[in-house]
DNA sequence: AATGAATGAGTCTTCATTCAT
DNA sequence: AATGAATGAAGACTCATTCAT
């Protein structure tokens, strides 16, 4: 899978404490809009969370919506690195690989309760918000190129034909659908169930 | 003191003009969900657009929360009825049932911008209201079940084994994948295109 | 105690049945006065509670404002006419007709939780709105003087020398404070207790 | 995914402009109470007359209710502390507590055009609100009490019996309606007057 | 005579942002 | 660097009134 590029704004001289602040803003941020929401977030509850007062954020960000971006990157960047971690330490075989990829897609460290409730809250806003829309895109699209690729090579070792891009497009709908799934009814899909899913199903494209 | 009279008012049912300003309401909320996110919608927005005066909502909701979730209940009810009425017309054979529901999802008058629009807006919502995550649960888990019918139907007919629950979850979930990600990034993902997964996986699960 | 004057509005031609209405709506506000207090009063509760839709009220009364003053009119009445009856079936004794007057003042028809809550709630208004003021004042007024001259007549039976009009105004403002402390604390003043402090009163200053 | 870092922010104690601020709005809250009425004060009125925007009552209290609910005890404790101290100022004598207990029932600084007002407008308010009314009993309830406690000691003193309980409710009761027909009917109930009143009922019943 | 559809003004509340200290 | 005081805009809701039918 391809890099996920978030670009991390570079501050001039950005001090020690400052990073730290910043950072601490951005966690409760996080933190705020899986419990209550992408819309429902406050400046006020996300400072009371942090444990600063209201007006700090306007020394750290331009703004509210500057904050929830760099929340929504930071999520967006834990989620990418932690398949490509899992990816990458999964050895060569492109069929061990795009396991590890599923595994990785639906267990932590990517797959947390919040960065899901973080991720699935930005569903609504991708359509409405360019800036949060390019950033939904971009990753998803990164996430299929990397499939992509994996399903041609697996098909290649298998010597089965197979359409890889329509395949990972399959693929990788299927897990943004497991992941919108469970996070509205976690019952009816857990995390195991929806990661076997996956595995049937590449298991039925190209052979176990 | 004079007797207490409480003079019993016969109760009328709804005229026509009250239903149809009930209607134009929901009507216009629904435009307004799918224009600006659920979460966006402001009482002023859809009155102006229905034509109205903003206190007229009171007249025929309890206020923006009841008329809001009337507007989602209809879009629920369109998708459903789109989808039942299109499997019902396609015979009896399983097979075509499924491709039949396939199409529905993913084409008029089901599947239209506005009812993808402000189904994906609930997205957000089903998490953090009980009400909305009610209904959207009630809608897949409806949805799950009769997909799971079909492929149980349709395993048989081939003589094939297959484990329709699961099959069922798969499929429903790479169609919530592709609405969601249809929503999210039209240029990536057709409807045609999304479609032509679903008819692919369909095949591929139990034979064209 | 003379007589209360509460001009009742003559319509020019009123038929039997608009006056039937207007009754229905004055009990209505009555009702509603008592339950909800005289500012949280709405047309709408009232006509719901009349059993008839919102837009009569402009048909009978100018508005709002003139149906409550007519509601209250009717309570001062209510209360003068049970007061004035009592005092008058009390025979000619001075003595006979004070204790007369307190046990009308504090027992029905006159005395009820509605009346009483009726007119406290008028208390209040009487501050604010001139027409109140004035109905609420000539009420007080009308009822000192009936006590004056009792208190009058009572003092020369006995041979004592009273100052009637202090003693009237201590009796009068007494009977106030209990009316309105025992709505406001009817556990600590219920009504016989109310009353009985006014017939010690009397019998103290004017012997039993 | 990083520690979750929560600052624990040091609780101060409220600035002295926070106080400074709670204290304007309230002066604000009760000169609007007296002069439009309990239930006709706007929070519009108030910030205005405090010289300040309307968000800022959302700083210091959690509405319009809890600003007002602090005005009314704020004059309850004013007269309180009015009396309390007049009483205690008087000396240990009964009477003389009596007598004083009157004067500072109907002269500044507990009995100011003001306060009376506010306190006359809680009449209504009592009765329906279960805060406003607990306050208004309990004040009253207090009241009785400590007069009870006078009369009893100065019939001792005088050797006559005296039924206290009885006499406190009538006196309470009395400057009660004295406070509510003063402010309903200043002309016919000027202070002074009402003043003299009590004076007279006291020592009617305690003797000079 | 009576209804109820519709309006629009008035009010409270929330909240992101600004700014003096 | 950090606070929190203050603002002002925006939004939802209530409700008396008007009016066509």
């Amino acid at each position: 899978m391809s890099e996920v590029k978030v670009r991390v704004r570079q501050q001039r001289k950005p001090s020690r404490i400052a990073q730290e602040r910043k950072q601490d803003l951005i966690e409760a941020a996080i933190r705020n809009i899986a419990d209550h929401g992408y819309d429902a977030v406050t400046v006020a509850t996300i400072c009371e969370e942090a444990g600063f007062s209201r007006g700090l954020i306007g020394h750290y960000f331009s703004g509210k919506d500057e904050l929830l971006l760099e929340a929504v990157k930071e999520v967006a960047q834990r989620l990418g690195n932690a398949i490509r971690d899992a990816v990458r330490n999964a050895g060569d075989d492109p069929k061990a690989r795009l396991h590890a990829l599923i595994d990785a897609s639906f267990s932590p460290p990517g797959h947390t309760p919040e960065n899901v409730a973080v991720w699935v809250a930005l569903v609504g806003a991708a359509r409405l918000s360019p800036a949060l829309g390019a950033i939904y895109r971009e990753i998803w699209r990164d996430y299929r190129d990397g499939v992509g690729r994996l399903f041609k090579r697996a098909g290649k070792l298998n010597g089965r034909k197979i359409d890889a891009d329509r395949t990972a497009l399959t693929f990788s709908q299927l897990v943004e659908g497991l992941w919108v799934g469970g996070a509205a009814d976690s019952e009816s899909i857990p995390a195991k169930k929806a990661a076997a899913c996956c595995h049937t199903y590449v298991d039925q494209m190209i052979g176990q």
